[in-house]
DNA sequence: GATGAATGAGACTTCATTCAT
DNA sequence: AATGAATGAAGTCTCATTCAT
């Protein structure tokens, strides 16, 4: 289960403002990118200045690790949880995998900048999320190393299955939704079942 | 088969200075993203100012165009030319997922750009490669189809199918190269391996 | 009679930073013309950064259309108000030609902005100044012609009576003050006289 | 009679190029003021590009000195020459005052340029400048004077006719032409009438 | 005589940010 | 908490001008 602790919870920004700002935000660094937002295109539509994001978040770009810390605390909590509801290697990848890219669809737009923008933070920040995108690649890297020293998987290289699974899932992000794929849950079924196939069963 | 028409070398610019600018706006551009770098990011590294620029692209967009077009360009004939050379639908499809993920390794920062810096281009612009896109999208899609129709395939949703071997190659271009994977050929070995998977054999 | 409605007010720009900023633009667009006049010229002497024209007026070429509107509007005003005064078609004739020299005497620096910058305005400004400066015309053209059809004036051609007489009042802001014409006063009423000649009495 | 010194000659430049480059800048200064014009604007017409105007030309302004000599030249002649022909007070204005209308009708463009853009030229251009032109308001000015000494024209200031008569001829290359008044014989001769008027007969 | 690449200055404009209100 | 004015830095782009070719 997640529990954020309150240092996270004052950096993400608890007030109702902040929270509008944050959302619009979101929106607007997924549609156009974080170097080509302007705060005024951030807070135009919330009837705001640009100078009223100050009270709430010490520069544009805490806004960003703001967004980030909070995307990226959440993806990881939906695999986390998901892993820790299935007791085979199996269940526990199809979970994680379902999760995921639900995650990835169902908050596509936070999930864009969560994946797409993080280079513009700055460093400390940058560091701070890297942790939280290891731990999250890890979750998957110890589900398929446990399963292919069962046996229950038949995978040649680790690493590139962990690469591949997470990149599906990531990369939904970047064009969720299509016309004909418009339905996070059953995306997310299909999905499962190519990753099962790509990790389970005989070798070729 | 590729065959450059006239028209597009003239728009990516011919000239050996064009040449060098492009070189460095794409280094430039997919790591920090378009809107992040500018001109004078570009040319400081070449002895150039920024001004140097207008003399072979119009504008900075431009500039990304001949460089998304030069791109995209190269992407769709790597993998048309690959899929020409295989005889079955696997054959095919893996000649092509081959040649797409080397493709992303080989030109990573080229493929960053063509991939997620796409948006920032002018409408006109932006149709002119979507045409692009779709028709390299089409060859994945059009050997999925023909071998699920012939049964090679065991495929239940052949557009999920196209999607995820997509992810998976364009996605090689947001990480690549990893302390463990840095070797474009093993990587698409590994790659074709895990696609030949999920597509093929028997339902699970 | 003249009264301002309040949306003119707001395109002139109504605070009192903005009407500083006015006030500047029209000594410098007089003096050097707008295409040769930057913003760092405007802003420099009133102690701002260039930037500090942006909260009041959009653009330069808005600036200028704020300027051009305002001094049209006035123009119109000063040459409607006096022509209103008179009874006859020669005291109609005398107010206006009087009020029209004078303000293009008293204002020449805005004056002359308006009679020469004009072609700078966007298409869209230019039209809309373009009905201001025909209803200034036609107050002339229609004191003309009634005295004409009356006989108080005998005029060959109103046309041309019409032009030379507007021409005589707005080149005064090419050239106001000279060493020996610099009294605005003195000035409309040998005007007065001139054109009065001009158009009263016999044939020749 | 007018006849060109060398060194004018020269200052203009003689050659079939420099000739084609003046005669594409006239048109361009007249139509959007030196300022806002580019030697693009004048070289592309052409079809030459921007440096080849200085095989011709040292620098821009002295394109502009070029032209603006060409013209005040052009017209001081015009109007000395036509008041030469007279031999009443009455006769020489009326000669002189249609020379000048003529001149500024039918060399619309050049005149504008010369009436508008002189104060673009160098300190010393424009003292050489300033010598033709006061050349050419004196040649009214004699006039005038000695026909009010005579007793031919009634005139209370001199200096006020000398300056009206001025502007209406100079104005016309502000306007000229108009859907009515597209004549210069046409309009010269309503001129002369006009200033007749002004000048001649009783007082009113 | 002319071009095309390049420069260096400077133009307008945007923008994150500050601050008095 | 929020605004509007303002700043200073920076961005894209233009332009007169130079120079090798």
């Amino acid at each position: 289960m997640h529990t954020p602790d309150s240092d996270e919870a004052a950096e993400v920004g608890p007030s109702k403002a902040a929270a509008r700002i944050r959302a619009a935000a979101v929106e607007m660094f997924a549609e156009r990118g974080y170097g080509e937002t302007s705060l005024r295109d951030i807070t135009y539509g919330l009837g705001l200045s640009p100078g009223a994001v100050y009270p709430h978040y010490k520069t544009k770009e805490s806004l960003l690790y703001a967004i980030s810390l909070d995307g990226h605390t959440g993806a990881l909590a939906a695999v986390t949880d998901a892993a820790s509801c299935g007791h085979t290697a199996v269940e526990q990848l199809q979970h994680a995998v379902a999760a995921y890219v639900e995650w990835h669809a169902r908050n596509q737009a936070l999930a864009r900048v969560v994946q797409y923008e993080w280079r513009s933070l700055s460093n400390t920040h940058y560091r701070k999320i890297t942790t939280l995108r290891r731990r999250t690649t890890a979750v998957f890297a110890n589900i398929i190393e446990r399963g292919t020293r069962s046996g229950d998987f038949a995978v040649d290289d680790v690493d590139a299955a962990v690469l591949a699974i997470s990149s599906l899932c990531i990369d939904v992000s970047r064009w969720f939704p299509t016309r004909r794929h418009n339905d996070p849950l059953r995306l997310s079924r299909a999905y499962v079942d190519l990753v099962t196939r790509m990790v389970v069963g005989r070798r070729l």
